[in-house]
DNA sequence: CACTCTACCTGTGCGC
DNA sequence: TGCGCACAGGTAGAGT
């Protein structure tokens, strides 16, 4: 379940790893299974992927963004969303195609960046500009401005859960972190945004900065036999019924947004005024 | 505007 | 053992 640390450690590897992505150049294009290029923004045009070199790579959110200059074009931008089982890395040229391959790319070095995802959510669009697709995005929650974080928490009366969950409020939170960050901040995961007090805010906005910046310290979350990309060690994601870390209370699982959500009863308690939801 | 539901998928893990 | 089924997840789009 890649989530934005999950993203950003395959962002490190192509970037900074040996080899690096950044100046190779598309040989050919393999697309192994259509759906991976369609989608409401429209078609990936494969043939024009051909002869691109890559210029960089980077990350808004969980979006992939690889920039590239192109032989027809001045420069384009190929977007990569691994949804919820997409892998993304390189191999050798011959590499026989997996199961649930979907794309491959052909490099100019021997080595094929291919995109392997079993339940087929995730997408690939090549585009003009990134903002296409990104630019509906809030801004990237490892980059959130306190100021800011607080005007648009204010800005909605919506529970905190799904608000976090709302790419276009905050951009790379996903069930795991949204839990993980709720629960370090104290805070219950119905409690009403624009209702927060300040020093609330705050707890929040600095329980989401360093949960997310351990987890992309450890290269991701691990997951008992469930998600196991990475060392970071969850305290109520996945947890229900067993003692919370700090407390000893009973982690719950309830659902909120139709999401199920986890949290300790006891270190996220609702404030007086917010009226939860009687859910199971 | 806030929320809910549905669709998209398939591997997993449960009950029977 | 094997079958059926609910479930998990992120996002878009339609509906309330």
């Amino acid at each position: 379940m890649p989530e934005l640390p999950e993203v950003e450690s395959v962002v490190r590897v192509l970037r900074d790893g040996v080899p690096t992505l950044v100046g190779l150049r598309i040989v050919t294009v393999n697309v192994a299974w259509d759906g991976v290029l369609s989608d409401a923004n429209g078609d990936l045009d494969v043939a024009e992927l051909e002869g691109c070199g890559f210029i960089s790579v980077a990350r808004h959110g969980k979006y992939l963004i690889f920039h590239l200059e192109c032989p027809r074009k001045p420069s384009r931008d190929l977007i990569i969303h691994l949804r919820m089982t997409g892998r993304l890395f390189l191999v050798p040229h011959n590499e026989a195609l997996a199961r649930h391959t979907r794309l491959v790319l052909m490099l100019n070095n021997g080595l094929a960046l291919r995109f392997d995802d079993p339940r087929k959510f995730g997408r690939a669009w090549l585009v003009d500009d990134a903002a296409t697709i990104i630019g509906r995005l809030g801004p990237d929650a490892l980059k959130l401005d306190p100021a800011e974080f607080c005007a648009r928490l204010a800005r909605h009366r919506r529970q905190l859960k799904p608000l976090l969950l709302d790419q276009s409020c905050v951009a790379g939170i996903g069930n795991i972190y949204a839990d993980e960050s709720l629960f370090r901040a104290g805070l219950h995961p119905q409690a009403i945004s624009s209702e927060l007090a300040s020093d609330e805010i705050r707890r929040l906005h600095s329980a989401i900065t360093s949960v997310l910046e351990e987890a992309v310290e450890a290269q991701g979350a691990n997951i008992d036999g469930v998600f196991k990309a990475g060392r970071f060690a969850v305290s109520v994601y996945g947890r229900q019924g067993a003692p919370c870390r700090v407390c000893g209370s009973e982690i719950r699982k309830i659902r909120v947004g139709q999401r199920g959500t986890h949290y300790c009863p006891e270190c996220q308690v609702l404030s007086p005024g917010d009226v939860p939801h009687p859910e199971t």
